[in-house]
DNA sequence: AGTGCAACTCTTTTT
DNA sequence: GAGTTGCACT
């Protein structure tokens, strides 16, 4: 009786195996990067369909990108075909099916439309007018914060979570003008399902029947709503006796680089002692890197305090030690790159090969303006933000207006766009009949299209004709979309009648003529997009939704060309590169100066990121001078550099004046001696004596009283110190060439 | 209603 | 320095 493994498990390691196997309550597997996690979750579900007699249907995998969760589909798939009838999702997206599915428990309109944060802020705008539109912003950020906690509007907690007294207020007048539009943000796609699930038995005995067992893929980066969605979809501990589903989540605490915007590490961390009865095992082998590259990476994150702990073994060993470049400024810095880039293609290399790293898009923009002078393709990974773009909102507003008519945000945004002479008071005599008696069972419960032929007639002149118009327009689309389509008809006939018939088109050639933007060419490009869905009020209800959960123009064809990849450290999460050049390695950038505690500890997690993506090849650069919002800093190399044992990077120094040896490196923050370079020199580190430490009172000409919160040394300009007025407002100076910063004595 | 100018801000941003 | 936003003007 041979008991030899079938091949796809054959190929794991032991603790892959093990991780696959693995049968109990609950599992958190603790994946480092290049681990082969996503090898694992897959390998798991195919093996629970095939060995344990698991249905697939009752099968939940969550991921957070659309990226992710289709590699898993596919890879799940490859394995084992009927994997494919499993839910694989993103969170937001798993939400929007399970609201859809119970549209009518949730108190929402089936076809709802998930609305952005510029959406977010036109619909509170239109609730403060006396507010201005960035004011706006910054309120729809508060709530959507608040989401990720869970807070609702009535929550004891939401006081000690937000300082402002309005914010309940606020919020819940956002809320509920929310829910009349029968539309829902972001937030509502985990924190509603999570309602309905609490609330409502029906749904949550259905539900928890289905999932079986729940998978979910970096974990790390989940925030608290997402967490409590997921215990109540497992409904483990539940005082109803149920067995709860069989919960497995992969992650790296390593890697939490969102928290920013509401990721929790502590859902990590704490995972085990919430789910009592948990089984962890550690995924520490690494099949990506050599191991000089991960003793960098491991080096700095080590010196966080909240982590888990745990080593990256390298399979490939040996490799070159990283390279560090202290350079003079982003043009050398440029230029060490091309030379990176050359020398790799020379070697027999791609292009495609290298990837450029940088905290901040701003910083592409060097890149961007020598690249091309020089013959090295390039391609910029994120901020398309093709989606963004006025014309292309324009058309989609009236695409989900003709997909809910009680979307208030689209129907402000197209009714009088182009210009039909329908101006604000017209707009708001419109949105008052549609919505004055929503709630009291009103004639047209928000139906701004049935209100607006309505209350269309009692305007006049100009206005009422525009309205007209407008209905017209609307209702011809709208039979479009009804009428049968022939065979092979898409949804792409439906947008083109709309850019036309709504004058949008010519509208946007005038200013494409004026500016020389191509705004024209978007709008064929969104017809484009549609072409794949069928139309259908269903085909364009899904092509609406898979906009709004996935902004990124997925290209096949970028994605094909042989080019330098331009990316934001944030953004090559789950990417791979044979070459990586991590750029921009300052104090003051990388990390910034007023970042300590958590913040610092999400940086480092950052550079753990951007360091594990290099494969072959890793380089790190640190600039002497760096131009920032217009002005010219001089800078000192990272402190994540002075946590790096000096014998694991090579360090050279190619600076045109003033160059110094290695060992000159300065170590910022008076961080623990280490062996090797690059460390403080004797008798040249911080410890000079200086009136400038923190905690200091100061007074500055132009900006009064304050306290210096930090003060860093710099290699040839004295301390640079940063401080913290009484006026709230923080700043940066060198003493050295200022006059107007002095020490206040008292 | 549309244009022009001054003022403000300026990490990261899966969904 | 660049891009966006708000306000005022015509």
């Amino acid at each position: 009786m041979g008991n030899a493994l079938p091949p796809y498990l054959a190929s794991l390691n032991p603790e892959q195996l093990e991780a696959v196997r693995h049968q109990g309550r609950s599992l958190l597997i603790l994946a480092g990067a290049g681990s082969g996690k996503t090898r694992v979750i897959t390998t798991k579900i195919a093996y629970l369909v095939r060995e344990r007699g698991v249905e697939p249907e009752s099968v939940l995998a969550v991921t957070f990108t659309n990226k992710a969760a289709k590699e898993m589909r596919d890879r799940a798939a490859s394995i084992e075909s009927t994997c494919s009838r499993a839910v694989m999702r993103t969170f937001h997206s798993f939400g929007a099916w399970f609201l859809r599915r119970n549209a009518a428990a949730a108190g929402l309109d089936p076809n709802f439309t998930i609305y952005d944060d510029d959406d977010q802020a036109t619909l509170l705008h239109g609730l403060l007018p006396q507010n201005t539109r960035s004011e706006c912003k910054a309120m729809v950020q508060a709530i959507s914060r608040a989401k990720d906690l869970g807070l609702e509007p009535d929550s004891p907690d939401l006081s000690s979570a937000f300082s402002d007294p309005g914010m309940r207020r606020i919020y819940d007048m956002y809320d509920r003008k929310l829910r009349k539009t029968g539309n829902v943000d972001f937030g509502d796609l985990i924190g509603l399902p999570a309602r309905l699930l609490r609330e409502d038995e029906a749904v949550r005995r259905r539900t928890r029947q289905r999932f079986r067992v729940i998978l979910v893929d970096e974990y790390q980066d989940s925030n608290v709503a997402q967490f409590e969605l997921l215990r109540l979809l497992a409904g483990t501990g539940d005082a109803d006796g149920s067995a709860g589903a069989y919960l497995c989540v992969v992650g790296d605490d390593d890697q939490s680089i969102y928290r920013f915007r509401g990721a929790e590490v502590r859902n990590i961390l704490r995972f085990p002692e919430i789910f009592p009865g948990t089984d962890i095992i550690k995924l520490e082998r690494n099949y990506r890197s050599f191991q000089s590259i991960l003793d960098v990476a491991g080096d700095v994150v080590s010196h966080n305090a909240g982590r888990i702990g745990k080593k990256l073994v390298a399979e490939r060993l040996g490799g070159a030690k990283p390279a560090l470049s202290l350079l003079d400024d982003q043009d050398s810095e440029a230029a060490y790159c091309v030379k990176v880039c050359r020398e790799r293609v020379k070697a027999g290399g791609r292009w495609s090969d290298v990837a450029i790293l940088y905290r901040t898009n701003a910083q592409s923009l060097t890149f961007e303006k020598e690249f091309p002078r020089l013959g090295i393709p390039y391609r910029i990974v994120g901020a398309s933000r093709f989606y963004d773009r006025e014309e292309v909102k324009d058309a989609l507003a009236y695409l989900a207006l003709l997909c809910n008519p009680r979307d208030e945000v689209a129907f402000k945004r197209v009714v009088n766009k182009p210009t039909r002479g329908i101006g604000e008071t017209s707009v708001d005599i419109l949105l008052e009949a549609a919505g004055g008696g929503a709630f009291a069972g009103g004639a047209f419960a928000g139906d701004l299209l049935s209100a607006s032929a309505e209350a269309g007639e009692s305007l006049k002149g100009k206005a009422r004709a525009g309205i007209k118009d407008f209905l017209g327009l609307v209702s011809g689309l709208a039979g479009l979309l009804d009428a049968p389509a022939a065979d092979g008809e898409t949804l792409a006939l439906l947008v083109q009648r709309l850019i036309k018939a709504s004058g949008l088109v010519e509208y946007h050639r005038a200013q494409d003529e004026v500016a020389g933007t191509q705004k024209v060419a978007n709008l064929d490009e969104i017809a484009n997009a549609a072409s794949l869905y069928p139309r259908s009020r269903e085909g364009l209800s899904t092509f609406l939704e898979t906009i709004d959960l996935d902004r990124s123009l997925a290209s096949e064809e970028a994605a094909a060309t042989d080019a330098v990849t331009l990316i934001t450290m944030h953004n090559t999460k789950g990417l791979e590169f044979p070459v990586v050049i991590a750029t921009g390695l300052e104090q003051g950038l990388f990390p910034r100066d007023d970042e300590e505690g958590e913040e610092l500890e999400e940086q480092r997690r950052l550079f753990y990121v951007a360091v594990t993506r290099a494969k072959d090849e890793l380089h790190l650069t640190s600039c002497r001078w760096r131009r920032l919002h217009g002005r010219l800093f001089e800078t000192g190399p990272s402190r994540f550099l002075s946590e790096i044992r000096g014998d694991l990077i090579q360090a050279t120094a190619a600076r045109r004046a003033d160059a110094r040896p290695v060992g000159a490196v300065p170590s910022p923050y008076g961080a623990r001696p280490q062996p090797g370079v690059p460390g403080p020199r004797p008798g040249a580190g911080p410890r000079e004596a200086s009136p400038w430490r923190a905690g200091q009172a100061v007074y500055h000409d132009d900006y009064g009283s304050g306290v210096i919160l930090k003060v860093s040394p710099t290699p040839s300009s004295g301390p640079l110190v940063v401080v913290r007025f009484e006026t709230g407002r923080q700043a940066q100076f060198f003493p050295k060439f200022t006059t107007k910063l002095e020490i206040q004595k008292g």
